[in-house]
DNA sequence: TATCCGACAGAGG
DNA sequence: CCTCTGTCGGATA
């Protein structure tokens, strides 16, 4: 379960009526747990409570009691010896009048009457090992809100199903931004007396519901009708009374028609307006509601949030980091205080994935805390904010979260005068709302930024060819930006170039524009990082964005890259790769980096690099790679040939059998082939986990001029039939066409005369070298493994060492932050010197004493033999030993460390690519 | 034809 | 459930 829906359970038990006997039961259900657990505790087996009531081990005691002693009971609760026993987390004692609870760990305790304690769910959600994450229960109001609003959505949708139709969704959202806004404004005085708007669909709608939609048409009415005109518009007295404003802003302009309410949906209604909205936190909430209107991520509320320490890990290196520094160095002077105030009121934060805001409310709340430092100290504390809300400018594509993008806005703005100016201040400048729309709903990719965020005074014109994409009132909003800045935020979808649809494919060309001849391999993401390069260089400013990693590795990085250097920009700072949280339940967490751009100026770039143990070191330096690292920006190209003698490695066999060829030892024998036969058509397959982890698969292995004896074979012949099905069967064109013709084989039939070296394509970042092997003569390789054939050991002497981790590590793509090899990429493009013979002689020793004492450890798996934890001494000396022969190699002595490694090695790729020039072709064997 | 990638996916503790 | 770590096959050039 997650929080909305622990959030919705114990809402309903504790609108029922109280039972004594069954609310632990059904408090603990509430939790998630599951019917088994409540009926062992139940039978008594796992409740060891010594007090008749229920202990659940390493989780809660509960027990009700007698009226009145509630209090009591908790003491009792707490001194009894079975908590202590048990282990208990939290005790509970409620009479089902009061209530109260007691969070052992901390303390903490809760004390509310017994309908109330909903209130409290966050203080409980450990009892659902909701632990990891603690803003969960930081913002239990935001979580409760969406739960409740959802409920309301979904309850509204069904009793008007044209309103979730795609031409009234739009209305739909607008109507809930509304509603929304009036919860909030009715919770801060913004109307009059507290929780008015509610109280007065209470009162004024039949308790049937059936004129609830009139009701809420009246006041929304009456909020788009400035005061002078409300007779004219004939609007009741109970709704043109002070107590709904004006506020119109465009929020509520446009149609006034309201969906009917059935009696759940007003209930729903009212119990939302309940909340305390004052409490709402803009950024978090935003991003948890949207998925309130997204009946795919519906089934997930709630779990789908970016945290605000990792926002601010872009806007803070982007902007923000030297705002505070100008604020400290202006101290107390009230010249360079009011200068610094003048470059806040123009600077402009564009966040052209906006979502529901969050990115924008974040830098707007940091600025107003910036300027009210300066307001401090120039003695002007309750001055106007000079920071214009209509400079955080936002694209979104979804309709509910760019409503709720600007509303959240709205409420950040209000929350800002309260905080630093007070109440009354807040209240007199926040009505009537500004009528422009600074959030265009609309795809980023297909619309003009620099007509949605123009800069003012460079005469820029819009770019024609996006110019009837655009709504042409974004044009004529006045930014008020003259001589300002723009910083460029966001985080942008992410979408490897195989799942994204045609159109999405269709908008990365056209963005990239001719400028690559590979725009096919970009992921989706790229496409902000090159509007955003393009905008930077029509208008100046910086960017930076969340994103996938594999922008920064791989086959991405020669076809995105020199497009964002040619419009002049250059990486002024990152962070290296992290997981990137969220609560969804099947996350299993995606790795991105922070990439910031601008025009190169002479300060330093930073790097934030990611270590090992979770912290984060920054770096200074004069220039970062595109791969992220220091040093000056390499482009490795990806390679069909090694330079010089390397050997040639292969890509392995793609099965595409459908499990038809491949077989696993049990596979195998149920086959009842004799020896002969076995000899004959099986061979031994490696992928990456069969070597690393020592399993045991097998392949069907028919050489052509065996086909016909093969087929006599009846378990031979059914297996080939049913390839031959599959492949003619599947999407791929090359497999029906190629592949279906000989379906007794895999896609390609290499295997070593002799031997041969296999390298994982994928594997674990804590090694600390890369598996690498050599496997016998009747063993072939799945598309998950490299292969050497027949290659000299030398060859798997540089694979196992550092220097070549370092290249691979920097060079290649990863899976999240796992090795990822490639031939092209990692090996093909492998520098090395040219090797006497005495070299490849000593290597070849090396490579023999790694294997050796691997052997030592028979039959421990590769993944055991390099655990970091556990790696044996010899094995470890061996790798040592071969390390230094290599280092010796390359300039006489070992590396100090890898960031010298891969100096070296980046240094010698250049000369290398200078002197060979293009690749030359190498004939396969 | 060869191969890079995955807002992942599936196994295991 | 959360942690760990590499399958599998489509899309690309």
């Amino acid at each position: 379960m997650n929080a909305v829906e622990i959030e919705q359970a114990i809402t309903d038990l504790a609108a029922q009526p109280f039972d004594p006997v069954e609310f632990p039961y059904a408090f603990l259900e509430a939790f998630g747990n599951k019917a088994t657990t409540i009926k062992r505790l139940r039978a008594g087996a796992s409740n060891k409570s010594d007090l008749g009531g229920v202990l659940q081990t390493s989780n809660i005691h509960i027990l009700t009691c007698d009226t009145g002693r509630v209090t009591q009971t908790l003491a009792v609760l707490k001194a009894s010896p079975a908590t202590v026993k048990a282990k208990a987390k939290f005790i509970l004692a409620t009479d089902g009048t009061d209530f109260e609870a007691e969070d052992l760990a901390s303390g903490e305790t809760v004390a509310c009457a017994y309908p109330d304690f909903p209130d409290h769910f966050g203080f409980f959600l450990p009892l659902a090992g909701i632990t990891t994450v603690r803003q969960i229960s930081e913002n239990a109001f935001d979580i409760r809100a969406t739960s409740r609003l959802n409920r309301l959505y979904v309850e509204l949708l069904k009793d008007n199903p044209e309103w979730g139709r795609d031409e009234r969704r739009h209305d739909m959202n607008h109507f809930m931004a509304r509603l929304i806004f009036c919860f909030f404004a009715e919770d801060t005085g913004i109307f009059g007396g507290k929780g008015k708007f509610t109280e007065t669909v209470a009162q004024m709608s039949a308790r049937d519901s059936s004129n609830t939609h009139e009701v809420i048409g009246t006041l929304f009415l009456a909020m788009n009708t400035e005061r002078k005109d409300r007779a004219a518009a004939n609007i009741p007295r109970w709704a043109s009374s002070d107590d709904f404003p004006y506020v119109n802003g465009g929020l509520f302009s446009g149609s006034m028609e309201v969906p009917r309410f059935s009696k759940i949906a007003r209930s729903y209604l009212l119990h939302v307006g309940g909340l305390d909205w004052t409490r709402i936190n803009p950024d978090i909430f935003g991003s948890m509601i949207q998925a309130v209107a997204d009946d795919e991520e519906r089934g997930e509320l709630g779990m789908h949030y970016t945290s605000v320490p990792n926002i601010l890990k872009v806007l803070n290196p982007l902007f923000l980091d030297d705002l505070r520094a100008k604020l400290e160095e202006a101290g107390d002077n009230s010249r360079m205080l009011l200068n610094l105030r003048k470059r806040l009121a123009r600077i402009r934060v564009f966040d052209p994935a906006c979502g529901s805001g969050n990115f924008l409310v974040i830098a707007y709340k940091a600025m107003r805390e910036i300027e009210a430092e300066i307001n401090r100290r120039r003695g002007e504390p309750d001055l106007r904010s000079v920071i214009p809300l209509t400079n955080f400018r936002g694209i979104e594509l979804r309709d509910f979260p760019a409503e709720i993008a600007r509303l959240a806005l709205v409420i950040a703005e209000y929350q800002c005068d309260v905080l630093y100016r007070g109440q009354k201040l807040a209240l007199a400048d926040f009505l009537p709302l500004s009528n422009e729309n600074w959030i265009t709903c609309g795809n980023a990719l297909r619309l003009d930024w620099l007509s949605i965020c123009p800069p003012t005074g460079t005469g820029v014109k819009l770019l024609a060819d996006d110019l009837f994409q655009t709504p042409l009132d974004q044009t004529e909003i006045d930014f008020e930006n003259e001589g300002g800045e723009t910083y460029i935020c966001g985080n942008p979808p992410y979408l490897g170039n195989t799942w994204q649809s045609a159109e999405q494919k269709a908008e990365i060309r056209d963005v990239a524009n001719g400028r690559t001849r590979s725009p096919g391999f970009l992921d989706y993401v790229a496409g902000w990082f090159i509007k955003a390069a393009d905008y930077i260089k029509h208008a100046g400013g910086l960017a930076a964005f969340v994103s996938t990693n594999s922008i920064c590795q791989g086959q991405t990085v020669p076809i995105l890259w020199p497009m964002v250097y040619s419009t002049g920009c250059d990486i002024l700072f990152a962070y290296t790769s992290f997981k990137w949280a969220n609560l969804a339940s099947h996350n299993a967490g995606v790795t991105v980096a922070i990439v910031g751009i601008g025009a190169p100026s002479n300060g330093l770039r930073h790097l934030y690099e990611h270590q090992d143990d979770g912290s984060v070191v920054l770096r200074d330096g004069t220039s970062i790679t595109p791969y992220l690292s220091m040093g000056s920006p390499v482009i490795v190209e990806k390679r069909n040939a090694p330079f010089s003698e390397l050997a040639v490695m292969e890509f392995g066999n793609k099965p595409s059998d459908g499990g038809n060829l491949l077989l696993s030892r049990d596979g195998l024998q149920s086959l009842g082939l004799t020896e002969k036969q076995r000899e004959k058509f099986i061979r031994r397959i490696y992928g990456s986990q069969d070597f690393i982890n020592g399993g045991a698969r097998f392949c069907i292995w028919i050489e052509d001029r065996h086909l016909s004896e093969a087929q006599k074979i009846q378990v031979l012949s059914e297996r080939i039939e049913a390839v031959r099905a599959l492949r003619l069967a599947s999407p791929d064109k090359g497999a029906r066409t190629i592949l279906a013709k000989r379906p007794h084989q895999l896609k390609l039939m290499r295997i070593g005369n002799t031997h041969t070296i296999i390298v994982p394509s994928v594997s674990s970042e804590r090694r600390p070298y890369l598996p690498v092997g050599i496997v016998d003569e009747r063993t072939t390789l799945t598309n998950l493994v490299f292969g050497l054939y027949d290659a000299p050991l030398w060859n798997l002497a540089l694979i196992a060492s550092r220097l070549h981790l370092v290249w691979i590590a920097t060079v290649c793509g990863k899976l999240k932050t796992d090795f990822r090899y490639s031939n092209t990429l990692g090996w093909n493009t492998f520098p090395v010197p040219t090797l006497t013979e005495k070299n490849t002689t000593d290597l070849t020793r090396c490579a023999e004493n790694i294997l050796l004492a691997r052997e030592h450890h028979f039959p421990a798996t590769i993944a055991d033999l390099y655990d970091p934890d556990t790696m044996p001494a010899d094995l470890r000396a061996a790798h040592d030993r071969n390390d230094e022969v290599i280092e010796r190699i390359y300039i006489g002595r070992c590396f100090k460390n890898d960031t010298e490694r891969l100096e070296k090695l980046f240094e010698l790729y250049t000369k290398m690519t200078v002197n060979k020039g293009q690749q030359t072709k190498v004939s396969k064997r």
